[in-house]
This record gives C-alpha cells, structure tokens and sequence, in this order.
DNA sequence: GTCTGTGCAAAACGTTTGCACGGAA
DNA sequence: TTCCGTGCAAACGTTTTGCACAGAC
C-alpha cells in the first residue's frame, strides 16, 4: 500500500522512527477511512497507552499526517489531505454518520479573497455541516 | 438600547426572568461584540458563579439569543443573528483578533444544493478561517 | 551509553451535576 | 408555600505532564 510506505518515509525524513503506537495509529486511520475521535482510537488499537495516542496524533498533525475536522464542538481525526484529496463533511447529529464532499474551486477562491480583503495570511479553514440525514428523518 | 429589551422579550415570552447572572452574561457579550470564552465571560462579571455562567449560555443558547461559533477546536460565544448579521470570522492564531464578515449569497445557495445532495436537512453550519494577521506578520 | 519513545500515574482543564438555600410570585 | 434560579462543592471526561524504564542505535 501506498499509504504506509509515505508513512515511513515522511518520518525518515524528519529522523523518525516508526514504533508500534505510530503504526497502530496510522493503520487505524487507515483501514476505518473517516474522521474518528481519540477515544476510538485508544479503544481501537491495544497495548498502545491514551497519551501515546494523544503524542502521536500531535505529532502527526504537525507533519501533516493527520488533520483535526470539526464535529460539532469535538474534533474528530483523519489522515491528510497527502493521503485522501482535500474534502469536508456533513454530520449527522443524530445517528453520527458522516459524508464527505469535495470542496469546489470557487471555494478557495472565494477564500483567498477574504484572506486579501482583511490582509490575513490565510493557513487554514474549517466548513462544515451538519443536519439530519434522510434515513433518521423516516424513523 | 434595542438589544436588552429583546432580552427581556424573549425571556418573558418563555416565561422567564431576568436574574443578575443572565443579565450580566448578556450585557458583558453585548458590551464586548466578540466572541469570548466561557472563562473569559466568568472572569469579566463578578459575582456569579462558573456554573451559572454555564447554565446561562445553554439556556440563552437554547433560546437563540446567543450561539456558539468555532475558534480552532474551542469554541466562543457571542450574540446571535437577532441581535447581529450572521456573519463568519477570521482568526489570528497569534493574537486572537477576529475579523467579522458576513455570508455571501452564494454561500447560502451552495449549501442548500449539498443538502439536497446528499439527502441531508442541513440545520447548522460553521466556515471559519485562520490564519496570520497583517500586524503579527510585520512584527 | 546516549537518546528516543513509551507506559503509568498524577495533575490540570473545562464542563456538569447534586444539593440546599434565597428570593420572587 | 411553591417554584425558580443560584452558589458552592464535588464529580466527571478529556487532555497534558513528569518520570522512570525499555529498546534502538
């Protein structure tokens, strides 16, 4: 796979070494496909200690690895953009599920705009959605 | 002022009253016209208690004289669209300034059509942006 | 032997809860 | 008297930290 060998190699390049709770973390991600809380993780993936998982996902966000999404109020993880294409969720708040859309050109546009207009440096954005989906609304 | 008499309104209107942590809570987010923390709200009055301040926010959340919005992955809050445009922000990430902007029409549209897409009755959202101010950037 | 990364335990936060009291209706 | 809203203190869940040890180099 792709995915793991990049894993590697990101970290080699920033003297690194891939230990067990950094691969459990990584494969975690990996094989659930979607954003997942620290808890799932920690529960996910044995023998690996909560702080652990809490170091690796920090380091692993300031290597771009991982990224945090909103969710409601909580952030959830999900590998970067390095590894699934740039995208943004709609949640539901009552069964949880989350589906995940590409975000259009006009988009980013339309935020580097702002970005010029208030002259700020714009390093990230957040959008996100959140409702009922149809299968909750017929129950 | 309009904005305390609405207050009064929408409290009278569910049959309730306006004590001194509510009216504190209320004056201090009218006052400031930012989004703050629940800390810096607890900080900012005095007398009233951590909790309060807590049941406060709920109960005027509830009401929709106030509502949450997204700063990284804490949140503010601040006055509602009742008593503000709605409107987004930008924030510095190293001198917590916020810019205010308000949402285009398109934006509106666009995400009507997500919602539609995907068969979710979209009931919230949130588009923040972070980034570097121009005078942090200078200094 | 040094250095990195870890588990474990404790601490630190933000938030919520139970409870008894004070004040308004 | 009843009921609402509060302060206070304790509890709770999440995240961070200090420390000593195991394993890689």
């Amino acid at each position: 796979m792709h995915s793991s060998s990049s894993l590697v190699q990101i970290l080699k390049k920033n003297k690194l070494s891939l230990t067990k709770p950094r691969e459990s973390v990584f494969k975690f991600l990996a094989t659930n496909q979607k954003p997942l809380t620290i808890k799932e993780i920690a529960l996910g993936i044995q023998n690996v200690d909560r702080a652990s998982v809490y170091r690796t996902v920090e380091l692993f966000e300031n290597l771009g690895i991982i990224k945090k999404v909103h969710v409601g109020f909580k952030y959830k993880v999900e590998l970067s953009d390095i590894f699934q294409p740039h995208h943004h969720h709609i949640y539901c708040t009552q069964c949880g599920q989350t589906f995940a859309f590409e975000e259009p050109e006009f988009f980013e546009k339309y935020i580097e705009r702002l970005g010029q207009k208030f002259e700020v440096e714009i390093k990230d954005h957040s959008f996100e959605l959140e409702g009922i989906c149809k299968s909750c609304k017929n129950n």
